[in-house]
DNA sequence: CTCCGGATAC
DNA sequence: GTATCCGGAG
């Protein structure tokens, strides 16, 4: 159906592909497993040197799972959503105990893993493992829909449609299967960006089909747009982990009011990261939950 | 009662 | 991206 646009893109991949830490022919299912929860909603450049650090410390689920859940959260460092780390740390003690250390390779052993969804299970099959299954993230969405479907690109996600269509571009051939998605993700990463695409660099140019239609905006329901971080309670709480995270000691609620100047906001910044448990307060203040 | 798709919140 | 909540659907 596609196939031209297909076999196009995985050569432009081949050759084009950027070097990634995650991506050299040493990397192991746990690297593959790492580097996507870096990965989920946060950009390369900020990853790649918490992936290094990451995987230098603990290049095994064991190596990671036989340390306090602080040590995670203090060492995911400032890449944002701190749940992630507890998640990994959780998954890490899952593989071990479950998996007898080794990453499963099964998409449904692997969406049982705290912190790993539709998107991460299949990423860590394909990437990892060489399954041939779809793996669908915004990137891939925003390409399928231009490139495939003709359309711009502000469509709602939706997942049993995204994997049903990747799953239509997909080979029958295991390791092309891969680099497709691989690619289909790439493309949409460097090129094929949401705000600026670079369609006279694009590689697939000729089979567009939002090309050839004459870049038709997108009409329809159109998406919700993501709360500004500046003033968030996501912003409060970033900063006070930050500052959890420095404190090798417990510390109390007074010492934290320097740092947000709205104490109410403070107050329910530090409620939730306790709720969330990422987080915790003793007699002598808080500190990173074990 | 399980299975979505939508809406949030991080 | 993932998890969680929630109302409608089967």
């Amino acid at each position: 159906m596609h196939s031209d646009l297909v076999a196009t893109l995985v050569r432009w991949y081949e050759e084009e592909a950027r070097e990634l830490p995650w991506r050299r022919a040493d990397r192991t299912p746990w690297s593959v497993l790492v580097s996507e929860f870096m990965l989920q909603q946060t950009q390369v450049s900020r990853v790649a040197p918490a992936f290094e650090e990451w995987m230098r410390r603990w290049p095994t689920p064991a190596a990671l799972a036989a340390e306090p859940a602080s040590e995670a959260v203090r060492a995911w460092g400032g890449l944002g959503y701190p749940r992630r780390a507890r998640w990994l740390h959780g998954a890490a003690a899952r593989i071990v105990e479950e998996h007898g250390g080794e990453v499963p390779s099964d998409v449904d052993a692997l969406l049982a893993l705290p912190g790993v969804g539709p998107y991460t299970a299949r990423a860590v099959a394909a990437f990892a493992f060489g399954s041939r299954v779809p793996v669908v993230d915004t990137n891939t969405r925003r390409v399928i829909a231009r490139a495939v479907d003709g359309n711009g690109d502000a469509a709602p996600p939706s997942t049993r449609r995204d994997l049903a269509a990747m799953e239509r571009l997909l080979p029958a051939d295991t390791r092309v299967a891969q680099l497709v998605n691989a690619a289909t993700m790439e493309l949409g990463a460097v090129v094929c960006t949401a705000r600026a695409p670079r369609c006279e660099a694009c590689p697939v140019a000729v089979h567009c089909a939002w090309r050839s239609a004459g870049y038709p905006a997108y009409e329809g329901p159109r998406r919700r747009v993501q709360a500004t971080f500046a003033g968030s309670d996501r912003q409060v709480r970033g900063i006070v982990m930050r500052e959890l995270r420095a404190a090798h000691r417990p510390v109390t609620r007074g010492e934290l009011a320097p740092a947000w100047a709205d104490a109410a906001q403070l107050e329910r910044a530090i409620d939730t990261l306790v709720a969330d448990g990422l987080a915790a307060e003793g007699a002598e203040g808080l500190a990173l939950a074990e």
